[in-house]
DNA sequence: CATCGGACTTAATATAGGTTAAGCCAGGAG
DNA sequence: CTCCTGGCTTAACCTATATTAAGTCCGATG
């Protein structure tokens, strides 16, 4: 198992040898192909998603047939649509590889177990759900407050990696506008 | 100490006779009257509120002056400007009470012990900021994809208690337009 | 009782960003 | 090698919502 599922935890909370071993049998090495779906809207999200290579985006098509993103997920990152993934009601979200993507997978049930095993993890969990809240309230508030050119800036300073292997119109969908907006937005001349 | 809070923590865990006993321990009642804040700008989150009654909201403002609200917590809602709270920076929202408000206070280090002394309220709160963070998923989706008339229509629908007690403005506001758009918007005409 | 400020409304005007449409270019599939 | 698809650009025109500015109403305050 890659190494980095283990940083990820460790991040926040410490794990002995053996709740590894038993976290480790949980997890299931996975992979997409380029477009290819984990999830599409209408199915039960069954698990989470950790990847650790390749890109993975989250979103909706709206009743005019726009999509909007609402999520990234490089190496490193969780995904899921958590909103079936706890209630397992049918998604309302798409989850698709931008890239080829290799990622461990574990059932929710199983999750649910290794929650009452390991209560390290759950406080993992409960971490990582409190920085999500906290960077989906800044994007409210950017979305609420900010042009699309400050919502852009402020997209690379956070992403700064991404921006390089993201093609335009899937930031254009995450910042919240049209990519014929954000072609002219970005070569109406900041000049030097 | 006002039996709502244990209702709130029941709804997903079982707390031992102990462990209530431990819990109420913790929490402080405070009150504040209309207008005044519980939190503002550049000040440290201290910790964390359950309101009991009133109404609570949070907000920022923005580089031209604008408010912008990014939550409501009437009786039972959790309150705290997150990233002060679990980072210990300045506050970036303010915290204001809309009505006379009653809550109940608990320290950030007390919350952290008690998360250790009971494992079933970290659960509670994971599962809290799982269901905070579904909610501001489908608020972005919603800024993103919806009208503001059809957001304010979702938000009729998702607190039909808040509508009848919140002055327009705010609610416009929470749902991103002016007042004067948010006025003309419910005065167009739906007849019927 | 008079006044003051704040919430709401109305209306004229302004603008960020959307829509439609067309054309260009590069990379993957055959 | 060629073709086609999808990503990007440009430009003309359009619309949802913002801005500015008055004016009304009402409840709080001196």
């Amino acid at each position: 198992m890659e190494v980095t599922l283990f940083e990820n935890i460790r991040r926040q909370v410490f794990l002995t040898e053996d709740q590894q071993v038993l976290l480790e049998n949980y997890f299931q090495p996975k992979s997409l192909k380029k477009k290819h779906y984990l999830l599409q809207e209408g199915e039960v999200n069954l698990g989470l998603a950790f990847v650790t290579s390749g890109i993975l985006r989250s979103f909706t098509i709206d009743s005019n047939g726009f999509e909007h993103v609402l999520q990234f997920a490089p190496a490193d990152w969780w995904m899921a649509d958590m909103y079936s993934l706890t209630r397992q009601e049918p998604a309302r979200l798409f989850i698709e590889a931008l890239e080829p993507t290799e990622y461990l997978w574990i059932t929710k049930p199983q999750l649910d177990e290794a929650f009452e095993q390991i209560p390290a993890l759950e406080r993992h969990f409960r971490i990582l759900a409190e920085n999500a809240v906290i960077a989906y309230q800044n994007r409210i508030i950017g979305n609420l407050s900010q042009p699309a050119i400050e919502r852009y800036a402020a997209f690379c300073q956070q992403y700064p990696t991404l921006i390089q292997c993201l093609p335009q119109k899937q930031i254009a969908s995450f910042i919240g506008v049209t990519p014929e907006f954000f072609s002219k937005m970005i070569n109406t001349i900041p000049m030097h």
